[in-house]
DNA sequence: TTGGTTTTAGGTCAAGTGTCCTAATGCGTT
DNA sequence: AACGCATTAGGACACTTGACCTAAAACCAA
């Protein structure tokens, strides 16, 4: 009948408001409205909010693992890849400027709730660490490969957070090239040794 | 009588709980509970929650203003100057691996919330901001300048908020050194132009 | 049609929220 | 001692929250 399962509805609308509300904003109600059900029906697909939680960063980290896996599939090169990562920077630009890094902000917040998921959706940004951790290896950086991949990452949430205060996408453009320039010089000093 | 007056007790109370746990999830009974007041009082001294709120943005914004003048003071060198102000996530490590940056934080929280004192809170970020922009215009660069206060502070942005999510100690020493390694070059190229 | 499961609507509940009021208390000045 | 002001306590209010229940509706297989 419909496209999508109700709890499938449930969890992209409570996805979106997470990440646009925050989630100790968001109130079952807020969710229910936005799929049109009544607030009995909700109680129904979800015993409680941490449930719904769960779903949403499940949802999230499968997601992100789903892309990153692409990646490796489609682009040889793992220099490629790691720009394919910094460049979500400028694709997802709107929803940065708005909300910051639905990864960042939902970590930042959770921890300042001393949420029992906190650490579950850590692992998501804790997926992205490993995911560039791997790329560094790939292009020949052994040692340093975890340190690049730290900062790749602190770089990129950085420049979210400015982003969602100052609106200033040129701001966005310069610090994605700016990666990418530094991201070449690592992978050249790389080449330079073999 | 008292060292600081009732009302100053409770903005540094506000201050402390709104950074440890969020603006939204604090609420006036645990403020009221931190100083030891009735609730009642509590209205006494302010009238609403956003009273408070602009309290705490005011005390921060003069503090943080207070802390940069000094430095202004009591270093001739610029780029001594920058230095304090990255050195800040090595002071500050304990409460920004367990808190985040304040200044993030806070205007990450409010502009989710479209709380009507957002603006407010950007103005600390734009005090850092403009600070950094003169100390740059003082150490030679022109036109660049803008762009290397953005930059430094976008980059202590991202180190808080991952050491927020890893806890890293040795990755905000690395990065705080690559910050000051980088300024360094900054500053030896405008050098060579003279 | 029947019968049973899934799904829905609507209402209730206790707890907590920000806001607001009033009465009482302390305290310094006269 | 008496007055006036600043401060405090405690409760009331209207409202929202997450949680929970029950009864009706929709659906589907036999």
């Amino acid at each position: 009948m419909q496209a999508a399962s109700k709890r499938q509805q449930i969890v992209d609308a409570a996805d979106e408001l997470f990440y646009s509300r925050g989630f100790a904003q968001t109130s079952f109600a807020d969710i229910a409205a936005a799929v049109k059900i009544s607030r009995g029906n909700f109680y129904y697909h979800f015993k409680t909010k941490d449930e719904i939680l769960d779903a949403v960063i499940d949802k999230r980290f499968s997601e992100r693992e789903n892309l990153l896996g692409k990646w490796d599939e489609t682009s040889g090169d793992p220099m490629r890849r790691i720009e394919c990562f910094i460049k979500i920077l400028i694709v997802n630009q709107a929803k940065i400027m708005a909300y910051g890094c639905p990864v960042g902000t939902l970590t930042t917040e959770l921890t300042k709730l001393d949420h029992a998921s906190k650490d579950k959706a850590n692992e998501i940004m804790a997926l992205f660490r490993d995911w560039l951790t791997r790329q560094f290896e790939e292009l020949g950086c052994e040692a340093e490969a975890p340190r690049h991949a730290l900062h790749v990452l602190s770089w990129s949430q950085g420049v979210a957070t400015l982003a969602q205060a100052f609106k200033d996408e040129a701001f966005v453009k310069r610090e994605v090239d700016q990666i990418v320039r530094w991201l070449t010089e690592v992978s050249d000093a790389k080449g330079r040794n073999h």
